[in-house]
DNA sequence: AGCACGCCGACT
DNA sequence: GTCGGCGTGCTC
């Protein structure tokens, strides 16, 4: 007997399924997982078949009928269909929404709604309509005489209604088309200096600030290209055209490779197993049992830095494909996948090797996924979203860095990957694998109460030492001006720098804030420059002489002279990001090789190995940068880590500022000595007696975590609870507050008698207000995740979307389960 | 989300 | 008189 029903899920804020006809022509065909084309109200939606029935659920709609299959494979299979259902509900998401941000986004724009321009739009008579002018003029210029709706929506600013109003009157003709773009191959311009800087400098007579750092930056790295002048050089084009104008670089045109960044290097030393030590072995005679017996179970594989939780990784990835199953490897962001698919594919060979990643293109996302989907590619490694990889028996889900906040989505679908991974594995019966070297609480705490087996690695391999970590207490060197160059580093860690430098030793110098300087201020009046969208300072950035707004992007030019008080010379940049650092080290340093890594530099698909590979490749003496330098990388030349600001998060209002502290340190401390010489690390901090500095001081994780325990458990914060956050904004300010009035109401009600529940706020955001838009949070704290199941549940998420926009002024709220960020 | 349906002000 | 404003409610 062949279905004649599916239940689907459509990408829409409703929430539940809806089902659909198989008609005749269709029978048999519609499986599982497939995208489909469906008719819907008056419009035409992708769904995602979640099951085939034999006949409707009992209930008044009428079925109507699948129109077409998007896609001839199924994209996901009946075994992740529970745990679609699951995410739905626990992160209180629509199940269409949910399907959809775990699938490739090639299917998303699968199909598109294209506005066609008709013979009698073509000779319009007599048109008293702008709105529909401007549409024709627009599709008559283009080569098609086609667009799609959506590009005339954004770039053209074209309405529905005008589209309407056109198709009424027969000027043109809207359809859907099932529409595809194919990667073609492309090419890019590389940039070279033909002379040296000064000489180049001559060439000019008017003066040009970016234009000269653009010129240093050509000498000290050319010949480069396009796309990594765009990086960091956000501002390049007008300089680089002079540069280019008077024939002072030479430019080259080179083919894009389209894979570029995922091209790995390949070591031979990887290649070949390392033998396991001691430690490593006890970790695989606890894992591998399990594994063979096809079991769910968790394990905290708790290593310190350089301990090779890596190898463990690999040798039970080698049992898992001797088996023929399959595993995932999650790290918590993409510039660590190249590291690790370089290792796995050294051990198991380009074709077993699978990667998902956002810095894919849609079409090699999609082609990756049909990789994995057919079973050729049974490794998987990626960033969170790699956690809904289609492999077909999956066995083991390794979760590296496992406390890394870059697991929990903060848009969107605000899930955390590290616990979809979990509820995965369990349904799967697989094995999941937290690693780090800095546990989270939450996992260290299930560790220790027996929900996950714990796994320690407390030595490095290779009898390396773990490296001296040494304070600064900035208090001992009063400097007269901060913003100062001399000022960047302390005497102690220049020396350092210098020391190592001298004996051959790179060094990592840990700035965790990029940019120039933290904002710009008129000495004259003191007013500084602000972003009007958001509640916070800009951020000067110099290669692109513009005040940046970190939190919406907003930028603009800085201007000679202060916008307030008219004053000429009084603007003046203070704060230090790594920009400025950048700068400092090579003013104090000329012959100095300095490279920075950080979302400046990073942004565009390669930049994160290009850096990598320089720095590796020991054609950097001093990398600095942001947190992305502390994350897992292994540099064996490192000697020496400066950490410039340790105490940076420390003061954020948010109950894990001193785990997150605690992880920094010990994380960046971590990039030390893992050569065959020893590492030095330096700590500058304010504040040398708290205790996330003082622990990581001495590589002391249980003594933190004993610590951390104690004032988690006086206050009632996860682990000993659990947390869900309601984020109401609306982009009139009284409106937010009433909507989180509201809220509050609606949360009270539903969390009637539940038992040791407490609801907080309505407060106020820590970032009060942010892209235009003024924030409120109610917080509800349970003892556990049942409670917070039911509560909303009972909540029904939809209805109280529905109730919050109705009030006006364009009021949401967000529900954040186990948040991670309060701001 | 979008789109239709529905009930109130300024124009051919 | 009607075109179009956007409030609200539904879509298998």
């Amino acid at each position: 007997m062949t279905a004649s029903v599916a239940e689907l899920a459509i990408p829409l804020p409703a929430p539940g399924s809806f089902h659909y006809a198989i008609g005749p022509e269709l029978a048999g065909q519609v499986q599982v997982g497939h995208v489909v084309h469906v008719p819907f109200g008056s419009r035409r939606l992708t769904g995602y078949v979640l099951a085939l029935l034999d006949e409707a659920p009992e209930a008044d709609f009428k079925l109507r009928p699948i129109k077409a299959i998007a896609q001839p494979d199924p994209l996901f299979g009946a075994d992740v269909v529970p745990l679609f259902r699951w995410i739905a509900r626990y992160y209180a998401h629509p199940l269409g929404e949910v399907v959809r941000a775990a699938l490739p986004g090639a299917t998303r724009t699968a199909s598109r709604t294209m506005v066609k321009l008709l013979p009698e739009g073509a000779q319009p008579s007599l048109l008293h309509d702008a709105e529909i002018a401007a549409l024709l003029s627009r599709l008559t210029s283009s080569p098609s005489h086609a667009l799609t709706q959506n590009s005339l929506k954004r770039r053209d600013s074209v309405t529905p209604a005008t589209i309407k109003r056109a198709q009424r009157q027969g000027l043109v003709e809207v359809v859907q088309e099932a529409g595809e773009v194919l990667a073609q191959v492309r090419t890019e311009p590389w940039y070279a200096l033909k002379d040296n800087a000064r000489a180049t400098r001559e060439g000019f007579s008017r003066k040009g600030p970016v234009r000269d750092r653009l010129i240093d930056w050509l000498e000290r790295f050319g010949p480069v290209s396009r796309e990594a002048v765009a990086e960091a050089f956000p501002t390049y084009s007008a300089p680089l055209r002079q540069l280019i104008d008077k024939e002072l670089v030479i430019v080259e045109e080179r083919r894009l490779d389209p894979l570029a960044a995922e091209r790995v290097t390949i070591l031979d030393k990887d290649r070949v197993p390392h033998p396991p030590t001691e430690a490593q072995q006890g970790a695989l005679d606890a894992i591998s049992p399990v594994l063979a017996a096809r079991t769910f179970a968790s394990f905290l594989l708790h290593g310190v830095t350089g301990s090779g939780k890596t190898e463990v990784y690999l040798r039970l990835a080698a049992e898992v494909l001797e088996d023929g199953g399959s595993a995932i490897l999650l790290v918590p962001e993409i510039g660590l996948t190249p590291q690790f698919l370089a290792r796995f594919r050294a051990r198991f060979g380009d074709e077993a090797v699978g990667v998902l990643h956002s810095g894919l293109t849609d079409r090699e996302r999609f082609d990756e996924w049909l990789r994995i989907r057919s079973g050729v590619a049974r490794l998987v490694v990626g960033p969170r979203s790699a956690v809904f990889a289609p492999v077909n028996d999956l066995r083991l889900v390794v979760i590296d860095e496992e406390h890394d906040g870059s697991y929990k989505q903060e848009e969107g679908l605000r899930y955390n990957a590290r616990d979809v991974a979990l509820v995965r594995a369990q349904r799967a019966s697989a094995v999941a694998v937290l690693g780090s070297a800095t546990p989270s609480m939450e996992s260290y705490r299930a560790a220790e109460s027996g929900r996950h087996g714990m796994l320690k690695l407390p030595a490095r391999a290779g009898g390396r030492a773990m490296p001296e970590i040494e304070l600064v207490d900035l208090r001992e060197f009063p400097v007269d001006d901060p913003d100062s160059p001399a000022a960047a580093l302390s005497p102690p860690l220049k020396e350092a720098l210098e020391t190592n430098h001298a004996s051959g030793g790179q060094t990592i110098l840990l700035l965790n804030r990029r940019g120039f300087a933290t904002t710009v201020l008129c000495t004259s009046c003191g007013v500084h420059f602000r972003c009007d969208e958001c509640d916070v300072s800009m951020t000067y950035h110099a290669r692109r002489h513009s005040v940046v707004c970190h939190w919406c992007g907003a930028s603009s030019g800085l201007p000679d002279r202060c916008p307030t008080c008219n004053d000429a010379q009084s603007l003046k940049a203070v704060g230090r990001g790594t920009e400025r650092l950048e700068e400092e080290m090579l003013a104090l340093w000329p012959d100095l090789r300095v490279d920075r890594m950080d979302a400046d530099t990073t942004r565009s698909r390669s930049g994160h190995r290009r850096i990598l590979d320089r720095f590796g490749a020991g054609d950097v003496d001093v990398l600095i940068g942001t947190q992305m330098v502390a994350k897992g990388h292994d540099f064996p030349g490192v000697t020496l880590v400066g950490v410039v600001h340790a105490d940076a998060a420390l003061h954020l209002p948010d109950f894990r500022a001193s785990e997150r502290t605690f992880q920094l340190v010990s994380q960046v401390a971590g990039r030390a000595g893992r050569g065959d010489r020893p590492g030095r690390v330096l700590v500058q901090t304010w504040h040398p007696d708290h205790h996330a500095i003082r622990l990581a001081l001495s590589h002391d994780f249980e003594g933190f975590a004993e610590r951390e325990t104690r004032l988690r458990r006086g206050l009632a914060y996860p682990p000993f609870s659990r947390l869900t956050m309601f984020r109401v904004s609306a982009t009139n300010e009284r409106a937010a507050e009433r909507a989180a009035r509201h809220v509050r109401t609606r949360v009270d009600q539903a969390g009637r008698g539940l038992m040791d529940v407490r609801v907080l706020g309505p407060a106020p955001s820590p970032m009060y207000k942010l892209r235009g838009r003024f924030r409120w949070q109610v917080l509800f704290k349970s003892p556990d995740h049942k409670a917070a199941s039911q509560l909303l549940h009972r909540l029904q998420p939809t209805s109280l979307r529905d109730e919050v926009g109705k009030g006006g002024g364009g009021a949401r709220v967000a529900i954040d389960r186990d948040p991670v960020s309060f701001l």
